[in-house]
DNA sequence: CGCGTTTTTGATAAGGGTCAACTCCCGTGG
DNA sequence: CCACGGGAGTTGACCCTTATCAAAAACGCG
């Protein structure tokens, strides 16, 4: 009885989930671009991706990093169109715009936790505005790895997985990718970082992250 | 926004205006702080208003110039808690939260529509972090004025008139004053503007800007 | 083991921050 | 009406950070 509760009281958002199909993407793999015909709400459900932007002088910027649990495809209408990429190993899960807005129609709760996703999604952005903003290459930086900790804090809070190059993460906060290689050995010769691996950090003194 | 507006003679969005009040802000004035108890969602009707956020090291970061028809105050309940204050005289209606979502429950039409423009947020904070992303000063001030003649092309599209002063600039486009400043005047040179007054400019080659 | 990609490190030059001085604009009050 | 004052905006000089070019090192994959 108390399950039965449970499964009722569960996110009305999960009543869009027998609308979806979800696919497996390959590294590098599009999951839309600037042609898509554009009908579909996105979610990550496993790896990442990147939304970027090809510039008209060959330059690549990357407006967001897509992580487990992100949905994305809001802003088709844009005029800017972006385009969205695997990276690495993904599964995602496509769900048809029309059909989920009229379930969102039809249901109240549904339509006002699709709200929340995209107040979310303004939240989100807004954050990476601030990092964007800061000064130095090192504030930047670990501006980034505070926010790739808090997003990926699933289970060890310290230890941070990077499925990104030094290229995205260059293309990311603007910098090249030289400066963000130096602001990464500079980080750990603070102390403030520990390299595990190329892309698995530890994070020896969250208060300096930030 | 203004297009949509007279798109239809009842856009839905207006039913919310009953429940609205709509009050006048002087300079500087706050719209809404870190400890706003945020029950309300926010637009401007004239005038323009700036939301920002003070760094722990005094420095100042713009995440967002609110015009006329923005509608703002969806991202109460994230981590970073931003203000928003007028700039110079300006018009802004106060819409109640929990109201207007109640209103949105009964119906979908009302609630596809705010969903829009939560999109429409995403979309402009995305097409924000663009500019941002920018390298050069000139280039961003580039994007920065051809944003605001997209934004208050109301009647002609060459004049731009702008409400925020050159510290406002800086702080949206972290960069000094002073670069800013360098960076209008360089425009200015180039034949790409024309400063009709301090705050009062003439797009020349519309090209050039972007 | 060897090749290519990713990442790191080094040297140089350019762009922006900072400090400082100056000009312009606008409102105030004599 | 004009002088004054203060904030806003502009310009100049100098130093620091970062982009750029170049090359080496580490890692992954066959």
């Amino acid at each position: 009885m108390a399950r039965e509760r449970n499964r009722e009281s569960a996110d009305p958002l999960s009543q869009i989930d027998v609308l979806a199909v979800t696919k497996n993407c390959h590294n590098g793999q599009k999951i839309y671009g600037q042609d898509s015909a554009a009908g579909d709400w996105y979610r990550i459900v496993s790896g990442a991706a990147r939304k970027y932007l090809l510039l008209a002088d060959g330059r690549r910027r990357i407006v967001d990093f897509l992580l487990p649990g992100d949905f994305f495809g809001f802003d088709i209408r844009n005029s800017h169109h972006f385009a969205v990429e695997s990276i690495g190993e993904s599964a995602v899960t496509f769900y048809p715009r029309l059909r989920v807005e009229a379930l969102a129609d039809a249901n109240p709760l549904l339509g006002g936790r699709i709200r929340d996703v995209a107040f979310e999604a303004v939240s989100r952005s807004q954050a990476r505005m601030l990092i964007l903003g800061r000064v130095t290459a090192v504030e930047k930086l670990s501006s980034f790895l505070a926010e790739m900790a808090e997003r990926s804090a699933a289970r060890d809070t310290h230890i941070v997985i990077l499925p990104m190059s030094r290229y995205d993460i260059a293309d990311y906060l603007a910098l090249s990718v030289e400066t963000v290689s130096r602001a990464m050995t500079q980080l750990q010769h603070c102390g403030t970082i520990t390299l595990l691996g190329r892309r698995c950090i530890r994070i020896a003194d969250n208060r300096a992250l930030r």
